[in-house]
DNA sequence: CGTCCACGTCTAC
DNA sequence: TAGACCTGGACGG
């Protein structure tokens, strides 16, 4: 599910399929869970919700009682309570009866009907979190969506940090300032503008003080001032023409939104096409994909920039489940019997950039491909996607 | 069968 | 800046 527009579709989704539900109880988790038991329980109470970036926060909020059985009362939660959930790489809310509970759905809020349904969170791979009582994460920035005035002050004032050092691809990624844009998002959006990934997030973001093109505009006195004020110039014409870095943060995720409820990235779910046909970049097949300083995959088109990683980053070695009798390899042998593309492409096919994609398919006919830990692979994506497609239709 | 890969944080050398 | 944390689907042998 998870970036930031599969966490208010989830918001939205939670706010559909409970209006005017009444939940009942406790909440109940798994036994597998490592996330804090809830401690609420009511006789009634409703459910709402609302992101903000990469968070959903869920308000229960305790239905007026009669105040009849001061018994039962006592054990009750009268105060509402707020839950924030992060979603981690697999997180998502659902609606069911008891009897279509999914599999790891790990937090569960049951509803006062018979027989009940009940609203979970699942998350298969458990990297998502709750925190009763929670509030929003406060190294978390304003949301990318829905708080754009407040996120964009907050990057165009702290343009100085160390952190906009980095490659723009990699502080996109960064949730003090960035919070809802993930993997695919930062690939989307630095297509749209073909700005190379691994430029400086600094040089990339300069000149975003206003949205305003044209303002500004100063007498020039010398050559220099006049070269750097061309360039700004050249600049906002560009920015005309094809809207901002920081505004496409913004309107991108959006585009995902508008989609509709239960359109986001889950390439599990039957509808997975509509959002597959929305992606311009990232898995797309003919682009070109390497591994950002983090290990992240970062897709993209044309130049990688300058600040993309050298040869000697190694990709991420293989660790192998550690046995007993495992002699069969020095280390670096693993590795290279493991496969990494970067060396493996580095050596075939000297080029400082570690590019994948288009050049992908000449180097497996080259033999290159054993041994292959290149990120991805388009082509072999769309061939796994043309498959869930057909299996969905 | 085994390997690689995945929408994201976290904390520990 | 590596791992750690997890499950499961696609693919290769």
């Amino acid at each position: 599910m998870p970036e930031g527009p599969e966490l208010h579709l989830a918001s939205v989704y939670v706010n559909k399929m409970c209006k005017g539900v009444v939940f009942s109880g406790p909440v109940t988790k798994s036994e597998v869970s490592k996330s804090p038991d809830v401690p609420f329980t009511c006789e009634a109470y409703l459910i709402t919700a609302v992101s903000r970036g990469k968070e959903v926060k869920l308000t229960l909020t305790p239905l007026k009682s009669d105040g009849s059985n001061q018994r039962a009362k006592r054990a009750q939660t009268d105060q509402p309570m707020d839950i924030v959930f992060r979603f981690g790489m697999s997180g998502y809310f659902t609606f069911t009866t008891e009897d279509e509970l999914p599999k790891h759905a790990h937090l569960r809020f049951h509803s006062k009907e018979n027989p009940s349904r009940v609203l979970s969170f699942v998350d298969t791979r458990r990297f998502g979190s709750w925190e009763p009582n929670g509030t929003w994460h406060s190294d978390r920035g304003p949301c990318i969506m829905f708080e754009y005035e407040k996120f964009r002050d907050n990057v165009v004032t702290r343009l100085s940090d160390r952190a906009f050092d980095r490659p723009i691809c990699e502080v996109l990624l960064n949730q003090k300032y960035f919070n809802g844009i993930g993997n695919y998002l930062r690939a989307e959006i630095l297509f749209r503008l073909k700005i190379p990934p691994f430029v400086s997030a600094r040089t990339a973001l300069e000149g975003h003080e206003s949205e305003d093109l044209n303002e500004n505009e100063k007498p020039v006195k010398t050559e220099i001032t006049a070269r750097k004020a061309s360039h700004t110039v050249k600049k906002k014409a560009m920015k005309e023409e094809t809207g901002d870095l920081l505004r496409l943060c913004h309107t991108v995720p959006l585009e995902v939104v508008n989609l509709g409820s239960g359109k986001g990235y889950d390439p599990t779910k039957q509808d997975y096409s509509d959002f597959e046909a929305w992606l311009q970049c990232y898995y797309v097949d003919g682009m070109n994909s390497i591994r950002d300083h983090n290990g992240r995959t970062m897709w993209f088109t044309g130049e990688p920039g300058p600040m993309a990683p050298k040869e000697s980053k190694s990709p991420k070695a293989k660790k192998r489940a550690k046995t007993a009798s495992d002699n069969d390899y020095t280390d670096d042998n693993k590795k290279m019997a493991k496969g990494n593309t970067k060396k493996t492409l580095s050596e075939t096919k000297p080029s400082h950039h570690q590019v994948t994609g288009s050049n992908r398919k000449q180097l497996e006919k080259d033999k290159v491909k054993s041994g292959n830990g290149s990120p991805a692979g388009s082509q072999r994506r769309s061939q796994r996607l043309t498959r869930q497609r057909n299996l969905t239709k």
